[in-house]
RNA sequence: GGAGCUGUAGCUCAGUCUGGUUAGAGCGCCUGCCUGUCACGUAGGAGGUCGCGGGUUCGAGCCCCGUCAGCUCCGCCA
């Protein structure tokens, strides 16, 4: 563990800080602090008992300094003695200066220690679960259960600081911008689309539920509708929705952002600015490429397979279909007809691995969801791999040439559905990308554009919304009265950095006649948009400006800009992966005649009764 | 809802493949010794429902079945 490198400046000390507990701050002790006498409180880092001399490191917020308990003081000699690890003391003292044999490189203070005169213990503590003075892996189980304890530890204290800067960073950045921080309502209404709802019962009304909001979506649409030109939340929302690494199940928090009087090219200007002055204010890091590139929906599942592409990945998908519309290989034969393909994706030198290496892949392909994964090694002695008896000649002189293949290459392919086998490929892109060394200090931005407006749902066997209903088509109504609408585009974008979704966003819909015929082509007609959205159409109808917004998720950003692969690290009490609080005990059950107050009967599955 | 990985001392792990005496290590904890350490050193000690339940076997930490918990992934996330 790094010691006493804490982000933290010293707290001032200049008014209201000298007190019975503390007069400086470990960190903040230096050369310059010699000679004065001091006053410390903090947790016992770590204690060395020489017999007839006793080292205590003490820590605060912002460091570490050495204590030096001599035994001429005896009654604080042997308090000293009987401390404990994390125990808490303040302690008083005169700083004097190391010798040079006994100077600590390793301590922001290690010039100096504080040679105690009292001691006082304010609070003593038991041995703990897990060491806090040390940053071995520990299980999450018990770290979630003692967050208290993992929030003392430097990484996390650290990132928790970190946020903080983050947040006051945005909050500067947009107000001089002159956006406008709004609250919104926790407890609101069930929307009707999206992720599930977590829903609070009203004692007042029978019966009846607040939905705690999944984005404030609607009001900061209304906002707009009330004339404030510039708004911005550090917003919570809460989505009913199982865990990822990257998505901490139940609540997060967003830098919800909306204006009015803008385009598409207008928000990009802002959060591209905004974005790039935290990425230089607070990390080292460097952005690849600026202003972000943008690469279509269309485009990026080509070329990526996904809509979130880490671009750090030198892999490209690269389409073969029309290569194979006359094969004898009725696999890829079968896929080149409209709506269907056949993908490729080239590993450079990767064609002389083990058979374990293409097992695994195939393996990992089946996981994603694909029949097998075809592959052909071009090695000296010819093609070799599982379908290169079902290719011709020709064939496998055309995949050469249009890949570029040199030997000692392997090829992968994917066919099937369009979507499917690009989300396959990209899957496969994600599980390759183990095989370079990316560069984690390179943040890789982009913008996803020009999402389809909608899409076919398989199940339902009908045309549904493919992102948020609100969203204004481009070409507006038009577009919605002429164009077969699955090839409407959406003024719908994404911000993705190194693979990772930071946000969506979108120019809304404002006009109430192009929201009908919007919600008339996925199939609601316009009864059913007023009974649901009725409050926004109302709205619209009373003078509604153009507008658009986007939401960047903070807990991300910070992953990021931290390099945390998981998002509870950034949190300061998360949740474990199946939405409970390891420490407060929740979700818990409640008594009966709160339940009985909120009219709510419990009724468990047949197996837990 | 589904798949995978993990579960042994307070903590981190070895031992499990190939069943066999009293289950080990480091750290922590407790009791001593030690006046310049900073992961102090040193001598000793305590500490175990091998996640839980069942089965196979003369014998199970180890093999089989089930189950619970944690994590990762798929589904889900307008």
């Amino acid at each position: 563990m790094i010691i006493n490198r804490f982000m933290s400046k010293e707290p001032t000390t200049a008014t209201g800080l000298q007190n019975r507990f503390r007069t400086h701050y470990c960190g903040q002790l230096s050369r310059k602090s010699e000679g004065e006498s001091v006053r410390l409180g903090g947790w016992v880092h770590r204690i060395r008992d020489h017999g007839g001399l006793i080292f205590i490191d003490l820590r605060d917020h912002t460091g570490i300094c050495q204590l030096v308990v001599l035994p001429e003081n005896e009654s604080q000699f042997k308090a000293a003695e009987g401390l404990h690890s994390e125990s808490v003391i303040s302690a008083e003292g005169s700083v004097v200066l190391r010798s040079d044999e006994t100077v600590n490189p390793r301590l922001a203070s290690g010039a100096i220690e504080v040679v105690v005169s009292s001691i006082q213990i304010e609070s003593n503590a038991h041995p703990l679960p897990f060491p806090v003075a040390d940053d071995m892996p520990t299980a999450e189980e018990l770290r979630l259960k003692y967050r208290f304890l993992d929030l003392r530890r430097e990484k996390l204290h650290e990132n928790i600081i970190f946020r903080s800067k983050l947040t006051a960073a945005v909050r500067k950045y947009l107000t001089d911008l002159d956006f406008i921080e709004i609250q919104t309502p926790i407890l609101t209404s069930s929307s009707p689309e999206g992720a599930r709802d977590f829903l609070v019962p009203s004692r007042m009304h029978p019966g009846k539920f607040y939905a705690l909001p999944q984005a404030p979506q609607q009001f900061k649409q209304l906002l707009m509708v009330a004339g404030f030109p510039r708004y911005f939340q550090i917003a919570p929302c809460f989505r009913d929705e199982d865990a990822r690494a990257d998505r901490s199940p139940g609540e997060f928090y967003q830098i919800d952002l909306e204006m009015s009087f803008v385009e598409q090219d207008d928000l990009f200007v802002i959060l591209e600015g905004m974005f790039k002055h935290l990425v230089e204010t607070m990390s080292h890091k460097r952005i690849a490429q600026f202003p972000f590139p943008r690469i279509s929906y269309r485009d990026v599942m080509n070329r990526y397979g996904s809509d979130k592409p880490d671009l750090r990945i030198p892999l490209e998908i690269q389409d073969v279909t029309e290569l194979f519309v006359n094969s004898g290989f009725k696999v890829f034969a079968s896929n080149t007809a409209e709506g269907s393909c056949v993908k490729a994706m080239v590993l450079k030198g990767m064609g002389g691995e083990s058979r374990l290496f293409y097992d695994k892949a195939e393996k990992r392909a089946r996981e994603l969801g694909s029949a097998g994964l075809a592959y052909i090694q071009f090695r000296e002695e010819g093609p070799k791999g599982p379908v290169v008896k079902f290719l011709k000649e020709e064939e496998m002189t055309a995949l050469k040439e249009r890949l570029g293949i040199e030997t000692g290459d392997v090829v992968f392919f994917g066919a099937g559905k369009w979507e499917k086998t690009c989300k396959i490929m990209g899957g496969m892109r994600n599980y390759f990308a183990d095989v370079f060394t990316l560069d984690r200090d390179e943040l890789s931005f982009c913008w996803i554009v020009d999402f389809p407006m909608y899409e076919y749902n398989e199940e339902a066997k009908k045309i549904d919304f493919s992102h948020n209903p609100f969203s204004m088509p481009q070409g507006e109504m038009e577009v919605l009265e002429s164009k077969f609408p699955l090839d409407i585009l959406a003024y719908q974008y994404d911000i993705v950095c190194n693979g990772i979704e930071l946000s969506s966003g979108a120019i809304r819909n404002h006009r109430p006649d192009i929201m009908y015929k919007a919600f008339e082509i996925a199939g609601y007609p316009k009864e059913e948009v007023d009974a649901r959205f009725g409050h926004m159409i109302e709205a619209f109808k009373h003078g509604a400006p153009p507008h658009g917004g986007i939401a960047p998720g903070l807990d991300r950003l910070v992953m990021i800009l931290r390099d945390e692969q998981n998002i509870r690290e950034v949190i300061a009490f998360p949740m474990n992966q199946s939405a409970q609080d390891l420490m407060m005990a929740a979700p818990s059950e409640v008594t009966a005649q709160q339940l009985e107050e909120l009219h709510i009967r419990v009724e468990l599955p047949e197996e837990e009764k």
